[in-house]
RNA sequence: AGGGCAAUAGCUCAACUGGCAGAGCAUCGGUCUCCAAAACCGAAGGUUGGGGGUUCAAGUCCCUCUUGCCCUG
């Protein structure tokens, strides 16, 4: 058994994980978290990205949070292989992994099929600099005549993918498949819980998020992960917040600006996530304030007090649980 | 009170001497197999502050009213 806690930023996932947890104790069955959250990997990203404090955690292990230093490239091949050693050492132990994430992908690439081609970091950086030189309109017609599939299918302005796809092509010799895999679970006993909350309350809660990390000192925290070489870091310098704040202390907008546009940001990130856990049939979702949330996920979640499986609920219709509040 | 300047999409602003009202951001929708809190694509959005006038034609010129800012008292 395997549970999967999804949903857009700032729903409660991680509250509701660890509660999840406390409820498995209660019935005598261990569980552990693990997180599926790209920027959580990083050490000293805590502020920025609401990461769950020791106190919160409750007692309950977190696997994959302070794993990484915020100048390491993170990419979802390498969480992939870490997430899926964290999952089989919890099956082993007769641990109930409770995954909880918010980067889609990364969800996807630990319970489905996925099987990501290498990656040659000197052949990368060519095609970078050459995209950087010619563009990528240029790169894309090089993409049409080695693999025109691949090339239907990403657009001519978006440079990174193209310089994937042509970096699997000369790496591979195989043509780039640029589609996703079936929504087919590779485990036995995965259930995933989508928590559903409306727009509007999820705008309220984010921008009381945003305004209460900026009291919390995150400006603080971000200056001293400058200072460790955050602006250097590929992936953990594209965090949320934390690009902002480092174009704040560049000089290049108002820090009244920058917490306004992390405001936005997340607003706009939130609306993909959604729009990337909305395709998955298989969420279960459940209001995020529904008031036995957690005797909810539990039943879900489909072990019973004996420790049998139960049979899943239907899941609520998105539409239906959003109207309500 | 007098003089000057401004008013155009939700916001910030474009539109050469009168000639089809546009862009960025926000909004809405979509794409996604190694940076994914990333990268990218599309759509909608307007009685140009109100009223009148000149003109084949007015965001643009004239009159007037309203609102805001600046200068002088």
């Amino acid at each position: 058994m395997t549970v999967v806690l999804v949903g857009a930023t700032a729903a409660g996932k991680s509250s509701l994980a660890v509660a999840l947890a406390m409820r498995y104790a209660a019935a005598g069955q261990r569980s552990e978290v693990i997180n599926a959250d790209s920027m959580l990997l990083y050490r000293g990203m805590d502020i920025g990205t609401a990461k769950p404090s020791l106190a919160e955690r409750r007692g309950v292990p977190h696997h994959l949070i302070d794993v990484l230093d915020v100048t390491q490239t993170s990419t979802v091949a390498d969480f992939q292989r870490l997430a899926r050693n964290a999952i089989s050492d919890c099956l082993v132990r007769n641990v109930v992994p409770i995954v909880v994430g918010g980067s889609a992908l990364y969800v996807r690439a630990i319970v489905d099929d996925f099987e990501f081609p290498g990656t040659d970091p000197a052949l990368r950086a060519e095609l970078e600099a050459e995209l950087e030189r010619v563009g990528s309109q240029s790169l894309h017609h090089r993409l049409e005549s080695i693999d025109p599939v691949a090339a239907a299918t990403i657009e001519p302005g978006n440079g990174r993918r193209i310089v994937r796809a042509l970096e699997v092509g000369m790496l591979t010799g195989r043509p780039y498949s640029a589609t996703l895999p079936a929504h087919s679970y590779r485990l036995p006993g995965v259930v995933q819980i989508g928590l559903a909350i409306d727009r509007a309350e999820l705008d309220r809660r984010v921008a009381a998020r945003v305004r209460a990390m900026w009291q919390a000192g995150f400006v603080d925290e971000v200056r001293r992960l400058d200072r460790a070489g955050l602006r250097r870091g590929r992936t953990a310098s594209r965090a949320l917040g934390y690009r902002q704040v480092l174009d704040f202390l560049a000089d290049s907008i108002s820090e009244a600006e920058a917490e306004d546009q992390t405001i936005l940001a997340t607003r706009r990130f939130a609306r993909r996530q959604d729009n990337w856990f909305r395709k998955d049939p298989r969420i279960h979702w459940l209001p995020w304030n529904e008031p036995e949330l957690v005797d909810s996920a539990y039943a879900v979640a489909g072990l019973d007090g004996n420790g049998a499986m139960e049979r899943a609920e239907p899941s609520q219709r998105r539409d239906e649980s959003a109207v309500e509040d």
